[in-house]
DNA sequence: AAATGGGCTTGATCTATGTCAATGATTTTA
DNA sequence: TAAAATCATTGACATAGATCAAGCCCATTT
């Protein structure tokens, strides 16, 4: 049940099989249904994830209804909102699971004995969110510049597998576009190759 | 030269002067004039900055000739292209002063070092690279979901300081509009007042 | 004082994308 | 298997914001 996690930690960081144990005993097993939310708006972020296997979404929902997605999390990757977890303010984020998944669970209290427990997590995290924010800042950048089509080839380059797991139109909410212009761009691509 | 940096550092963790003495001789203070650059597009970040008085902008240029602003860093920030200073790639980022400058650099050897001589600061940078990243996905979302007069209005209410000391169409390419639609959407809102 | 130039505003268009609506196709549920 | 959702596509139309262009104001330089 703890490979995956402890082969990306090792990726990182080194740590002792000791550490990992203890490391172990302050994460909770979870499992969700397809549909199933870890995370809705208006609720307190308990639960740092990391996602053991399946694939979530995390999104909000504007005044119009609209959905607009800030990331996916495939097996292998951590998921919170950083903010109501950290805070403990009531999210604006919904994180639902978009296929049956297993998630591992640390609360709060657990993470910060984690940290002071065993230090060397503090670069680990540092790093994983150092990573987090070069991708969003570049995806920021997109978003100020691109045409839907650049944001769409972009897309299935940087994420490949992605477009077999997501319907289209939670792509489209990713790349802050409408599924009918999602369908037009794809169409256009199709149409010149 | 360095009580704002041993202030900003001493809001989120605790450090002894000694530390702190060892931590100012890793430092390069440096001076920059108006428009100049501490970073243009094509060159590798070789430092981190500490801003100890000023205000500086970070942006990139499109194809089509257009400037996107990443973010103004004024005094008690920190500042740099984070991938390009980690991985040696060259930028995509131009760093520019907005008024005389006064930075405090470090360069990646000596970030290491300090990492490695005082671990806490593995706590302090993964805390600012936190909230960095929390701002950042916020500011995403809006872009996904705002209409420009709502981006605008944020803006206001966030940083009330900017809007002083930067120029209105610098503003318009932060907000990823421009300057013909920001200025209309001001005489909007007074219009309405 | 004149000249230069940057920055802001305003007006007239243009365009990419959104909105609304209908039609199949495909998957889920009963 | 039928019924019901869910999803992708396509068409007609609407609109926020971009683009292009002109004029004005204010600061800096000559």
């Amino acid at each position: 049940m703890y490979e995956l996690l402890y082969q990306k930690i090792g990726e990182i960081i080194s740590i002792t099989t000791e550490e990992f144990d203890f490391c172990k005993t302050l994460f909770l097993p979870k499992k969700l249904r397809k549909r199933q939310y870890l995370l809705q708006d208006g609720d307190i972020c308990k639960y740092t994830a990391f996602v053991e296997k399946g694939i979530l979404r995390t999104y909000s929902v504007d005044e119009k209804g609209n959905e607009h997605i800030l990331q996916f999390s495939p097996e292998g990757w951590w998921l919170s909102d950083l903010y109501s977890f950290l805070t403990h303010e009531p999210s604006l984020f919904n994180i639902e699971a978009l296929e049956d998944c297993e998630l591992l669970l640390i609360t709060k209290p657990s993470w910060d004995l984690l940290l002071e427990k065993i230090p060397v997590f503090e670069r680990y995290f540092r790093i994983l969110i150092q990573n987090n924010l070069i991708v969003t800042q570049r995806r920021l950048m997109g978003t100020l510049s691109e045409t839907a089509e650049q944001k769409y080839l972009k897309l299935i380059e940087t994420y490949p597998g992605c477009l077999q797991r997501v319907p289209q139109h939670m792509l489209a909410s990713y790349l802050g576009i409408t599924p009918e212009t999602l369908s037009r761009v794809r169409s256009q691509i199709a149409a010149r190759k």
